[in-house]
RNA sequence: GCCGGGGUGGCCGAGUGGCCAAAGGCGGCAGACUCAAGAUCUGCUCUCGCAGGAGUUCCCAGGUUCAAAUCCUGGCCCCGGCACCA
């Protein structure tokens, strides 16, 4: 096609109103929405994967007859929309390169330095690109969650979600930058310049008792260790802090005190260098025993408290220090001994190679991984994490401990002892440094008042069970998994404080809600913005009163608003609700999907919750890894900008590489070449569709009645399949099944037509979901109205027989089966141009009836006897009893491996007569001859003509160098350069 | 660790007990058409096979069954999630 021809059915499609949502009553609805872009920058075509897939779902609706609503918005809460302004106004070379590739002239950049201009700038360039990728958005819905009437709205929200008891305040961790305010640590690093892979270390900590009453605070993962505890560690020259919690003193180091400070509160007082501390002995909790202090180099201050419980012998690192330590130092610790222990028969090959040789196991592990210095750090690296791991799947208490428990159990047994005594807090820590925008480092900072949404209370939970119970869910994987994702579901922050794009928290406005929480229940205004946003409701009326009224039914509206208006509203709220499907991509398993449909379990009356969902898969790169902003570049980048993907492929081959490439659950990998060929295809296709389209005589009427029963039969597949979202089935069926079915036709000699063209018009509608534009294009000028308007086809419209069907598949199997004999033939130098094909008797119809009969699902065919009794019964078999007897036998071990499927009976003389003329040009054949195997006298020398069997004819073949055939003169090898003979009618 | 999903031919990817040696696409090879190229069409693309067949395959090892890619047991390996990320 060529390319500006797509603007032209999309202006097409604009006038005559289709994307625009009209609530009808005599019709159904169907309404499905993509999850709203988040507003970070340009889309790349990662993004389109979902939209593309609504839209298909829609188009498919709306032929169907329903009236559909495909609204969309941008996402401007949060910090993704600031972050890009940020970009642009330190013209970050990047970005920088982004704002040319999408031609944004450089004299309005300076506008784009605002964070809420920016986003709402980013929100239309998506609504240009929806256009241009073909979707029917009904942009009189569209909203930003930066717009009046949407934080009116989610004003209401919080309202009622109060009233429901929803909202309490707790205390929490959260990462700050102690400059700037709370951050987001995520791989997307919007808000961060290093760090975003970082997770949350959760440390316990062991208090070591000194004589005076302080405690050595040292922190652990492995609190159950204490049992073999030989001394603490404390870094060389420390100086420690003390850090006063309650009526406790615990000695850290420095930044070990600052942390606690942070995520714990206290004080910190006085300053101790650990010579005062040198020669004194702490108490191990729990054990009581005493053990020394003592220095290594292995101890960093910054991390944890700065204070390390030493286990020599389950910790590589630990034993590795030990062999350094100096000879006296070495003779205070007592001895190292083992508290864990492995059952040898339950490792694994690589365990059991970790543990090999003599001594506790962390002296194995080090030296199975090469570490034998503190300096041997990624060696050391490796023994501790699979020593660690090991043995907390693997491991046990030894006898006298805890009575000898699982690691696991006695991890949490010890670690809650520890804390139940008050001296033993945990203590958080990113697992590498993080570091914000401007440079600052991340902390872990204790929020004393947060805000939450209680996703965790009981009752509410109840409710979402039930809500998830009656979801139709897509793919069925993620159905499965869904109830367990609710039952992890807890409260979750859903305000920030900090300079964030939101809406301020209505009981406390130094709060903005959270960009999750203000997502959860937007469907349900999709059906009232268009009132707002024609001037009908103004923005004054947008009260809790009014939405209770529209939404809830509750109350009697708003004062100062006309009571027809809300009626209206409310009409138009209960025409298009509840949400048919909510489209997303598979980020959001646990986080939008869940809390979507806990709050619509909460907020609204069973009539009105939402009846699906759909997670597809992402688009990826050539690494599997999901695209990210980076590689998206004209210039050498692997994934192109959107805009030139339009211009190089156009947005109907994406669409198709979309729904075709992969299930919807499957990611799918962004791939050039496949591009390419998609669109290629497309213009295979286009070719196939005009030939198929064209005038002519027609074909043989048994041909048409076959192609118009397999149009039936891929129809019903087709409109099945988009029930159930299967795209790609559906894409499979249109693309691949429905053109070979066309082929097949016109190969077998069929002309275009009257019922070619009747198929050929069909076909092409049935793209219309997926390419609407090459449909279109199509079959312009054919309809009455665009295609995108008209009814999709009906199977009903096409005969449907089976008997058609059986036929061609009778010619089908005959083509494999000589194909296979010639193949060898051929391999041999060997070319039969002459075939002779036997028709089974009559009788082997009736027989082979018998034995499907007979023949039993567990196995074992019916009896031979039985059946010669049987045929008894028919005089006129008598003359067969002796064949009978062996074609029984042969046909009876073969039958049950068949399909059980369509038993039609079929006229094999008439339909492969009617063939012949196709088979004999099929095979560049001189002649194929069709007899009766009862009759005449053929030329059978091998005696072929017994296995004719119903359906299957039996064959002889000769000719070429094969034989002495009949006839004598003849090329050595028919298949060279020999026309095809003309086909006989 | 816990929860979930997986391992299929050169590649992508269908396929949940029987025409499955396994759809479809991509790639490759060959042929037809053509002065030629491209496009298009046709065939082939695990091994063997002068008669429609046989052998060995769907991560590995066992098992159930007349019959296993599909069910069961054990093992190996991979991916995702478990955070103030839309």
């Amino acid at each position: 096609m060529e390319r500006g021809r797509e603007a032209h059915w999309q202006s097409a499609w604009a006038q005559a109103g289709l994307a625009r949502a009209e609530a009808d009553p005599s019709k159904e609805k169907f309404f499905a929405i993509v999850a709203y872009p988040g507003s970070s920058g340009f889309l790349h075509v990662g993004h389109l994967r979902g939209f593309a897939y609504a839209d298909i779902l829609h188009r498919f609706h709306r032929m169907n007859g329903r009236a559909v609503f495909f609204p969309t918005g941008t996402h401007l809460t949060g910090l993704p929309a600031v972050t890009f302004s940020q970009k642009v106004k330190l013209r970050d070379p990047a970005t920088v390169r982004q704002l040319e590739d999408h031609g944004v002239p450089e004299s309005e950049w300076h506008d784009l330095e605002d964070p809420e201009r920016a986003g709402r700038f980013l929100g239309r360039s998506y609504l240009e690109v929806f256009r241009a990728f073909g979707l029917l958005i009904d942009e009189r819905a569209y909203i930003t969650t930066m717009d009046e009437d949407y934080r009116s709205f989610i004003r209401w929200q919080f309202h009622r979600l109060d009233r429901a008891g929803a909202l309490v305040q707790a205390p929490h961790f959260a990462s700050v930058c102690p400059v700037c305010g709370p951050v987001s640590v995520d791989p997307s690093e919007t808000d961060l310049s290093q760090g975003g892979g970082a997770e949350w270390i959760v440390y316990h900590t062991v208090p070591f008792r000194l004589d005076d009453g302080r405690f050595l605070l040292a922190a652990t993962l492995r609190p159950e260790t204490l049992f073999g505890a030989t001394n603490v560690w404390v870094a060389p020259h420390a100086t420690l802090s003390t850090w006063h919690h309650g009526t406790h003193r615990f000695l850290v180091s420095p930044e070990g005190g600052r942390r606690l400070l942070e995520q714990l509160g206290g004080h910190l007082g006085a300053e101790v260098p650990f010579e005062e501390l040198r020669s004194t002995s702490v108490t191990v909790p729990i054990t009581e025993r005493k053990i020394p202090i003592l220095t290594s180099p292995l101890v960093s201050p910054s991390i944890g408290t700065g204070v390390v419980m030493s286990v020599p012998a389950h910790a590589p690192a630990d034993w590795v220090a030990l062999q350094e330590l100096p000879e006296h130092d070495l003779n205070r610790i007592p001895p190292v001994e083992s508290v864990i222990r492995t059952d040898e028969a339950t490792l694994t090959a690589s365990e059991r190679e970790l543990l090999a040789g003599a001594g506790v196991p962390a002296e194995r592990a080090a030296r199975a991984s090469g570490a034998s210095r503190l300096a041997d750090t990624d060696a050391l690296d490796r023994a501790t994490e699979r020593l660690y791991r090991l043995e907390l799947i693997r491991g046990r208490m030894m006898p006298g401990i805890l009575g000898g428990i699982s690691v696991a159990e006695a991890r949490a047994k010890v670690g809650e002892r520890l804390e139940a005594e008050g001296t033993a807090p945990q203590v958080r820590e990113f697992s590498e440094p993080v570091v914000c925008r401007n440079g600052h480092t991340v902390v872990i900072e204790r929020v004393p008042d947060q805000w939450f949404l209680r996703y965790g209370d009981p009752v509410w939970k109840e409710k979402d069970r039930t809500l998830v119970g009656r979801l139709v869910v897509r793919p069925e994987e993620y159905r499965r998994e869904l109830p367990a994702i609710f039952e992890w579901l807890s409260d979750r922050p859903c305000t920030r404080r900090g300079r964030w794009l939101g809406t301020p928290f209505p009981k406390d406005e130094s709060w903005v809600i959270e960009p999750i929480a203000d997502s959860t229940f937007y469907p349900a205004y999709y059906p009232i913005r268009g009132f707002v946003a024609s001037g009908e409701v103004p923005l004054s009326a947008l009260t809790d009163a009014f939405f209770d009224h529209a939404i809830l039914g509750e109350g009697s509206g708003e004062p100062s608003l006309a009571h027809a208006t809300q009626q209206a509203v409310r009409q138009q709220f209960l025409y298009w609700y509840p949400l048919d499907l909510n489209i997303a991509g598979k980020e959001h398993k646990r986080v939008h999907f869940p809390v979507f449909v806990a709050t619509h379990a909460l907020l609204l009356p069973a009539a009105l919750q939402p009846r699906g969902l759909f997670l597809h898969g992402w688009v990826t790169n050539q690494g599997g890894a999901k695209i990210s902003k980076k590689e998206v570049a004209s210039k050498g980048g692997s994934v192109p900008p959107l805009r030139e993907a339009f211009r190089r492929w156009g947005p109907d081959a994406l669409r198709l590489f979309y729904s075709a490439s992969a299930t919807p659950s499957q990611d799918v990998e962004w791939d050039p070449a496949l591009l390419d060929a998609t669109s290629e295809r497309i213009e295979d296709l286009t070719r196939l569709a005009r030939t198929a389209l064209s005038e002519g005589g027609g074909g043989p009427p048994e041909l048409e009645r076959w192609l118009e029963s397999r149009t039936h039969e891929l129809l019903s597949r087709i409109v099945e399949a988009f029930g159930e979202c299967r795209m790609r089935d559906v894409a499979e069926a249109v693309y691949a099944e429905f053109p070979l079915a066309i082929r097949r036709y016109l190969l077998r000699g069929g002309q275009p037509g009257e019922s070619l063209v009747r198929v050929a018009e069909t076909w092409v509608a049935t793209m219309s979901p997926v390419t609407p534009h090459l449909a279109e294009e199509l079959l312009d000028g054919r309809l009455p109205t665009l295609v995108a308007a008209s009814p999709f086809p009906n199977a009903a419209s096409f005969p449907y027989s089976a008997a058609a069907l059986a036929a061609e598949e009778v010619v089908d199997r005959i083509e494999e089966d000589l194909r296979n004999v010639l193949k060898p033939a051929h391999a041999k130098g060997a070319a039969p141009d002459e075939a002779i094909l036997f028709v089974a008797a009559p009788w082997k119809h009736t027989v082979e009836g018998w034995i499907r009969e007979g023949a039993r699902p567990e196995g074992g065919g019916p009896n031979l006897r039985d059946l010669l009794e049987r045929s008894k019964l028919h005089p006129e078999l008598a003359a067969y009893r002796g064949e009978m007897a062996k074609y029984i036998a042969r046909v009876s071990a073969s039958i049950r491996s068949e399909p059980k499927g369509s038993s039609e009976r079929t006229d094999d003389l008439a339909i492969l007569t009617a063939a012949q003329g196709y088979l004999t040009r099929r095979f560049r054949f001189r002649s194929i001859s069709v007899v009766r195997e009862e009759e005449g006298k053929p030329f059978d020398p091998l005696a072929r003509r017994d296995r004719a069997r119903p359906g299957r004819p039996a064959f002889y073949l000769f000719g070429g160098v094969l034989g002495p055939p009949a006839s004598a003169a003849r090329p050595t090898d028919p298949l060279a350069g020999t026309k095809p003979s003309t086909p006989e009618s």
